[in-house]
RNA sequence: UCGCGGGUAGUUCAACUGGCAGAACACCAGACUUUGAAUCUGGGGGUUGCAGGUUCGAGCCCUGCCCCGCGAGCCA
């Protein structure tokens, strides 16, 4: 967990969630304690929006000197599975987060749920009532228009005894009946108007089988679940606001031994350019928008982290978000500030040619080989430097030679001389190109006392320039990731979000030239392309590349600037928002 | 229509019990630079949703209005 307190001006200190428990403790109101839980629902992968929950729930068990629960609320036996409550675990200790007591279950709790259920019953209230949804849903009311009572409303207490127990047993096909709190058909609270707590359903559950046929509902299990396992802070996203006062009515009514918990709301996480919904999704997987649910685009964690997204930025950027109870979107750039602040500390930088151009140098002796020293990562001197080999013919990128500069481009052209990183100064003399007219090879000489990149009369060169030895280069395939979605928010004014998909969120080149220091990568291992970006080697086959988030650049700001400028000019005005013509794409 | 919650730079959040409206990201400019990166410095940006009221003084308190989100699963 994170070690030191992050003193920042918003967020760790002051939000109201952490007001609030500081007060609680202040008045003693749990002795002092502090227990909190995540508690997602084994029936699909975390995503980002989770990590604000989780960092949440565990940060506070952290900050105030308490627990933090996994809890898995797997009270819905037709979507649930075993499958997903592992790669749950695997995502929560890849984020670095290890909860307090274990992995919980709802599902463990449900005979102690059954006797409560019985309690209210023996109470007068809970009925069991025979109605069909439709019609239940129709009694419900509507805005505005109280509820009318079912018919079986006012059921002797002892004939309800007998068909929960009938429920139990089996003595009903699934869907025939359900057992509801008896609280007040006219509250206007929707949640109050006799909420139902049981229903039957004849689907094996992927913990306890087929042991019982009758399911707690979200709202019966919840609660207890957390006084069970003497959770204090019960923290939730706002759509469950209205869920309170049904929360608190439950415990209220329950002779519970213990400490009564309290559910607290808080605005969940959202991104532009990121639906944050398992519906939205599951329908990219399943109509093979993209590769599956760890598809290097897709939001989830697992996608992150094949995208080379390190945790401590992830953590980062939720926790600068902050909580509140505002309805927001973050903007997907500040999370892509934190992935570049992070990678810019640990990642190795290496050389690499995504689109690559040949270069001659023709007055280097054809034959002769060489090796320049080239420091890993100017960030950190401890991780040293590494030889790159150096010929005669070597990659450059395309968009690093114009025949035709424009102003303020000052990377090679003809008669112009340049820096090689870590190797010589070139100027180019002349060029070879195709019948179309494209340059095809760059003819340069290079200033033999320019090694190392500087030379004794001291001049200047205004670029420096990746590359690559061509006899030494390996030749690799490199994805690289725009915006999954074109439009900021996919889906507004009740549109479909598919229709903003970007149908150039990846693009694949299959003969990057990469330096041979990149032959061997760890899988997941992320560094720095120079000059490009951050790229991830896949976690399954390391000899592919993932890029992970482009570096800032600004002569792409330039260009982008200079064709907005001159298309305003023109009457035209385009959105823009895929990012197109900038080399690191960054949107 | 009813209930609940919310509205402070482009975005996300601050502003102790009423006391000069700030930060981060984004954007722009300059410095530095063997990454057009990073780093450093500076800048533009706000009628605190609107209209009244209380007060020496209101983002904060009061009244009315407007806008946005959520809520009528046997989902969570």
């Amino acid at each position: 967990m994170s070690a030191e307190p992050t003193d920042d001006t918003a967020g760790s200190s002051g939000d109201f969630i952490r007001a609030k428990i500081a007060d609680d403790n202040a008045t003693g109101k749990f002795g002092g304690r502090v227990h909190t839980r995540f508690p997602p629902e084994p029936n699909g992968y975390l995503h980002i929006g989770h990590a604000k929950a989780i960092n949440l729930n565990f940060s506070l068990a952290d900050e105030f000197d308490g627990r933090c629960n996994l809890r898995f609320d797997d009270t819905n036996p037709e979507t649930e599975d075993q499958a997903y409550v592992d790669a749950i675990c695997e995502d929560l200790a890849w984020l670095g987060y290890k909860p307090d007591g274990g992995v919980l279950f709802a599902s463990d709790y449900f005979e102690q749920l059954y006797q409560w259920a019985e309690d209210l019953v023996n109470k007068g209230l809970a009925y069991v009532d025979d109605q069909d949804p439709d019609t239940i849903s129709a009694q419900r009311g509507g805005f505005g228009r109280p509820g009318i009572e079912s018919p079986y409303r006012d059921r002797p207490i002892d004939e309800n005894q007998r068909l929960f127990r009938a429920m139990r047993a089996g003595e009903f096909p699934d869907g025939a009946k359900v057992l509801r709190a008896r609280i007040d058909m006219q509250n206007e609270n929707m949640q109050l108007r006799d909420p139902i707590m049981y229903r039957i359903k004849r689907a094996t559950h992927y913990r306890t089988g087929d042991d019982w046929l009758i399911y707690p509902t979200y709202d019966w299990a919840h609660g207890q679940s957390d006084a069970i396992e003497g959770i204090t802070h019960s923290l939730c996203t706002l759509e469950f606001s209205d869920h309170r006062s049904l929360y608190d009515w439950f415990l209220e009514h329950l002779d519970l031994p213990y400490e009564r918990p309290e559910q607290t709301e808080y605005a969940r996480l959202g991104l532009t350019h990121t639906p944050m919904s398992k519906r939205v999704f599951l329908r990219l997987v399943e109509t093979g928008r993209v590769d599956g649910w760890d598809d290097p685009r897709m939001p989830t964690l697992r996608g992150l982290r094949r995208r080379g997204y390190p945790p401590t930025a992830i953590r980062a950027f939720v926790e600068r978000v902050g909580i509140a109870r505002t309805n927001a979107t973050s903007e997907i750039e500040l999370l892509e500030s934190f992935v570049r602040s992070e990678l810019n500390r640990t990642a190795l930088r290496r050389m690499a040619v995504l689109r690559p151009l040949k270069v001659i140098i023709t007055n280097w002796p054809e034959g002769e080989e060489a090796t320049v020293e080239a420091i890993n990562n100017p960030e950190d001197p401890g991780d040293g430097t590494r030889m790159v080999p150096f010929g005669r013919e070597l990659w450059i990128e395309q968009d690093d030679f114009m025949l035709e500069p424009p102003p303020k481009y000052y990377r090679l052209s003809p008669g112009r001389e340049v820096r090689l990183r870590a190797g010589y100064y070139i100027t180019a003399t002349h060029v070879d190109t195709d019948a179309e007219g494209n340059v095809t090879c760059v003819y340069c000489t290079y200033d033999p006392e320019s090694e190392g990149g500087s030379t004794p009369d001291g001049r200047k060169v205004k670029a420096t320039m990746h590359w690559v030895a061509a006899d030494h280069a390996i030749t690799r395939t490199v994805h690289l990731y725009d915006r999954l979605f074109t439009e900021p928010f996919p889906g507004e004014g009740g549109a479909d979000p598919l229709a903003s998909l970007n149908p150039e969120s990846r693009e694949t080149v299959t003969d990057a030239k990469l330096e041979p220091a990149l032959a061997h990568v760890a899988p997941g291992q992320v560094v720095q392309f120079e000059r490009l970006g951050y790229f991830a080697a896949d976690l399954d086959d390391p000899t592919v590349f993932h890029r992970t988030v482009g570096l800032r650049d600004e002569w792409a700001n330039i260009q982008k600037r200079r064709a907005r400028e001159s298309s305003q000019g023109g009457g035209s005005k385009g959105k823009g928002s895929t990012g197109k013509g900038s080399r690191n794409n960054n949107g």
